[in-house]
RNA sequence: UGGGGCGUAGCCAAGCGGUAAGGCAGCGGUUUUUGGUACCGCCAUGCGGAGGUUCGAAUCCUCCCGCCCCAG
């Protein structure tokens, strides 16, 4: 199957604005929007750099990662520009990740860096270039339908990255433009390689890019002093278990680091009550979920209406739901909703849209 | 200071003479561009302590220590 970048002939005429991140995905991109003969202009964002993060492995637009993508566009002979958007991302991605927590809710930071600094700042970089389109190296399709450009799932389940572009406005749809999506990530590996790119072997990004040592924690502390107050860890039954070390820690659906023993079956958390730094959890039963109110709703379906079916983890499976105005309400119980989380709707591999998960209606009654 | 019961890993707990189940917690790993989940692996040379019986004891006996209950 050949990438494609659906543009009009003669594409070298064309003018494409690539996303790099220094990581193999975007390199590849980079390559093979070269090989169209189009102008190609690849631009990386420096998004953050403290010390430690910026050395590891799987982290993403910092440090050694610019130096990995001014590498790779000095291979393959493109233009390459690199803009500082560290004030930008502290403000859009790594505050509002502190501030989520802290109001008890579990946040998506790459849904929030995607929305943001790539799809509208990178996005009008791109425009002022005069670039005919941006495309980037996520794991989606852009797929032509009678009303226009569509989002479909990765043709690799396994890769699939639809559920972190969810809020892709139609508008950003129209221009963006994804050539990964119906590729084997084994396969972009083994172009990077035979093209000779220095990063055919580097190590996927994964976890929180800004994070440095896997304590996200340290990174909200350091942000909101007072985030990691304790609190009480109360069962739904009303009997409190003991003490959590901070709100920060948890989220709903987990199970491992509550540090309560005894019991005769795993405890999960099943709620943050953020007022009263309560941690409430409960048996799994207890996590069964009927329904979720959705905030700032993006819909790409046009005027579907018919059956859908619901994501409400990024690595889950999509379950048949329906939607009834703002509200999510699934065919059987979920496990593990957590506000902050998105619920991302889809048509088959169609993204019909989604929306932030702002409340949950419990499948079976709590004790007062 | 009469009678009865109990003391097994951080917690709960099986075992009742044949060489320490299981669950919870914890730790490690796999999966994964969020957080989690799930799955896999690890986790008591020792059963409150000291003696004794026995080929062999957490399991039987004796004493001691510590809890608990019922009587006074």
């Amino acid at each position: 199957m050949q990438p494609q970048f659906q543009l009009s002939e003669p594409l070298s005429a064309r003018r494409i604005v690539v996303a790099m991140s220094g990581g193999v995905d975007s390199s590849v991109v980079a390559a093979l929007a070269a090989r169209t003969g189009a102008e190609v202009i690849g631009v990386t964002l420096q998004l953050y750099d403290h010390g430690a993060a910026t050395g590891r492995t799987g982290s993403c637009c910092a440090g050694q990662d610019i130096r990995d993508a001014r590498a790779v566009a000095d291979r393959i002979g493109i233009a390459h520009y690199v803009f500082d958007y560290e004030s930008r991302f502290r403000d859009s991605v790594i505050a509002d990740f502190a501030d989520e927590y802290m109001a008890g809710r579990t946040p998506i930071p790459c849904v929030k860096c995607n929305m943001g600094v790539k799809f509208t700042d990178l996005f009008a970089i791109a425009r002022d270039l005069g670039a005919d389109c941006l495309a980037t190296g996520h794991y989606v399709q852009r797929v032509m339908g009678p009303h226009g450009a569509e989002l479909h799932r990765a043709a690799d389940p396994a890769r699939d990255q639809s559920y972190f572009l969810f809020a892709t406005t139609q508008a950003q749809l129209d221009y963006l433009r994804f050539p990964l999506g119906g590729l084997p990530k084994p396969q972009v590996r083994e172009i990077a390689a035979e093209l000779g790119l220095s990063v055919a072997l580097k190590p996927d990004s994964q976890d929180i890019c800004f994070v440095p040592d896997g304590d996200y924690a340290k990174i909200v502390r350091k942000l909101r002093p007072d985030a990691d107050e304790g609190g009480a860890i109360v069962h739904v039954d009303g009997r409190e278990l003991g003490r959590h070390k901070g709100m920060i820690h948890y989220t709903v659906g987990q199970r491992r680091g509550l540090a309560i023993g005894g019991q005769a079956e795993p405890l999960y958390v099943v709620r943050l009550d953020a007022g009263s730094r309560r941690v409430i959890v409960g048996p799994k039963a207890a996590l069964a979920v009927s329904g979720a109110g959705l905030s700032d709703i993006n819909w790409l379906g046009g005027d579907f209406t018919g059956p859908l079916t619901a994501k409400v983890r990024s690595m889950a499976k999509p379950v048949s739901a329906r939607l009834e105005g703002d509200r999510l309400i699934f065919d059987a119980p979920e496990f593990g909703v957590a506000p902050g989380q998105a619920a991302v709707l889809y048509s088959g591999d169609r993204v019909l849209g989604g929306g932030w998960i702002a409340s949950t209606e419990g499948a079976v009654a709590e004790a007062a």
